[in-house]
DNA sequence: TCTGGGGTCCTAGGACCC
DNA sequence: TCTGGGGTCCTAGGACCC
């Protein structure tokens, strides 16, 4: 039987404002989406206020004052750095990791003679080297890992860590859990399975009607059954895939009504999926460009559209991914409309040595990838964006969002590093 | 005033071909 | 009443995850 281990960093945006403010521990944090839109992240105290995941900020704003709720705008730079500690201290504890997301691997523990033992050990390590809680989940199958790291984070008694490899624990644990508590069943498809009678983990593990089960909830749906039952469907994938999309988008901090503006943050997403898309070696074949207005916002015309623009040769370079992104966005914009979002995905995605040219269109010469590659360079080492395209604009101010209660670049940057008094 | 962003996978159905 | 059959490829959209 395989052993797998999930470990799952608790509420981790929110503690990773805490490593560098101690004072905070106790306290409840929450961290908000860009924007400061709405919360996304809330610490076990905060949750016990009542504090809802996706809470938009302006509707508990004064909640969050008069309970003392430490308030962050989200540090993306901060949480990716303090990550790749955590992974980086995982690698050192076992050789079989894979990084599922920025808070959560999944360990191959098979052999190991005692895993709940060694799982203890990892949470204890993890928590002294980087400061960061985790949790942990141990079972046969990623599927119930999931479960038991549900459980390790729902009842402390288990001291953060759950084992669900035997059988026995896997009934008990399943009945308890709410069917829509399960990984990969959501709203949607909890509905469906309730339809069914069907309430909790170990009813679905146990339902019998796995034709049933494809037609409702398609090939996942039973492969997640499978996976309750201790079958393996997804196993560990241990090379990191190359993305098969890039997008860049964001709601703007005030609305936009010129073209100018617009053109110039579709340009600057551009620049952005076209960095992205060189470090990872590829080429894309399309771009797509869109707009929308607030959707939230009564007496405005509304408006969304979106196009894709593309190429007959495939590439990375920048310029002519900005060029035909604002080719885009010449077929979308419409005068008079208050704009909110933008944004720019590039699909279609190919090694950069595995196309063929085409005789109609230039293909990125070598002066070009010579261009590119300097230009990758001098942002790798001054900072993103000290060389960009003009079509980006200089003016980032006139759409980009609010961040208002932001902490420093504490490990990314060298003049917010903190200071020792 | 104010409601995130970035991904993946799957399926149905249309278009097209022979 | 009744209008082939089988295959592939592509796309849009739904559902979900973190």
């Amino acid at each position: 039987m395989s052993v797998y281990a999930l470990v799952d960093c608790d509420s981790f945006y929110c503690n990773c404002e805490r490593v560098f403010r101690p004072e905070l521990r106790n306290v409840p944090v929450i961290v908000l989406s860009n924007n400061d839109g709405c919360a996304i992240s809330r610490t076990r105290e905060a949750k016990a206020l009542g504090v809802e995941m996706g809470a938009p900020f302006f509707k508990i704003r004064d909640f969050c004052k008069k309970n003392n709720i430490a308030v962050f705008s989200s540090n993306f730079s901060l949480y990716t750095n303090l990550s790749s500690r955590v992974m980086r201290t995982l690698r050192k504890l076992s050789p079989i990791v894979e990084v599922y997301s920025v808070d959560e691997a999944f360990l191959d523990l098979s052999g190991i003679p005692n895993p709940l033992e060694y799982a203890r050990m990892i949470k204890e390590v993890i928590g002294r080297e980087t400061k960061i809680p985790v949790s942990i989940g141990l079972a046969p199958t990623k599927g119930l890992c999931k479960a038991a790291c549900f459980l390790a984070k729902k009842d402390r008694s288990h001291g953060g860590v759950v084992s669900l490899l035997d059988k026995y624990d896997q009934d008990e644990v399943l009945g308890k859990m709410p069917i829509e508590k399960l990984w990969g069943i959501a709203r949607g498809r909890g509905l469906s399975l309730k339809m069914l009678g069907i309430k909790t983990a170990k009813d679905f593990r146990d339902y019998k009607n796995v034709h049933l089960i494809q037609k409702i909830l398609t090939k996942v749906g039973r492969q997640i059954q499978d996976e309750l039952r201790g079958i393996v469907c997804f196993p560990l994938s241990l090379e990191t895939e190359k993305k098969k999309e890039i997008m860049s988008s964001r709601t703007f901090g005030h609305s936009v009504y010129d073209k100018k503006t617009l053109s110039e943050a579709i340009a600057s997403h551009a620049f952005e999926v076209a960095e992205e898309l060189r470090s990872q070696k590829s080429v894309c074949k399309e771009v797509l460009v869109y707009v929308r207005s607030n959707p939230h916002k009564e007496n405005i015309e509304q408006y969304g559209a979106s196009v894709v623009g593309k190429f007959l040769t495939p590439t990375s370079n920048s310029f002519k991914i900005i060029e035909k992104a604002l080719e885009c966005l010449e077929d979308i914009w419409r005068p008079g409309i208050e704009f909110k979002k933008a944004g720019v995905r590039i699909m279609k995605l190919q090694d950069n040595c595995e196309y063929t040219l085409n005789m109609f269109e230039a293909h990125d010469d070598l002066r070009e990838e010579a261009l590119m590659k300097t230009m990758d360079l001098i942002n790798f080492r001054e900072g993103s964006r000290t060389v960009k395209s003009m079509s980006c604009g200089t003016n980032e101010f006139a759409w980009c969002m609010n961040r208002n209660h932001c902490s420093p670049k504490y490990t990314t940057s060298w003049h917010q590093i903190p200071k020792c008094k």
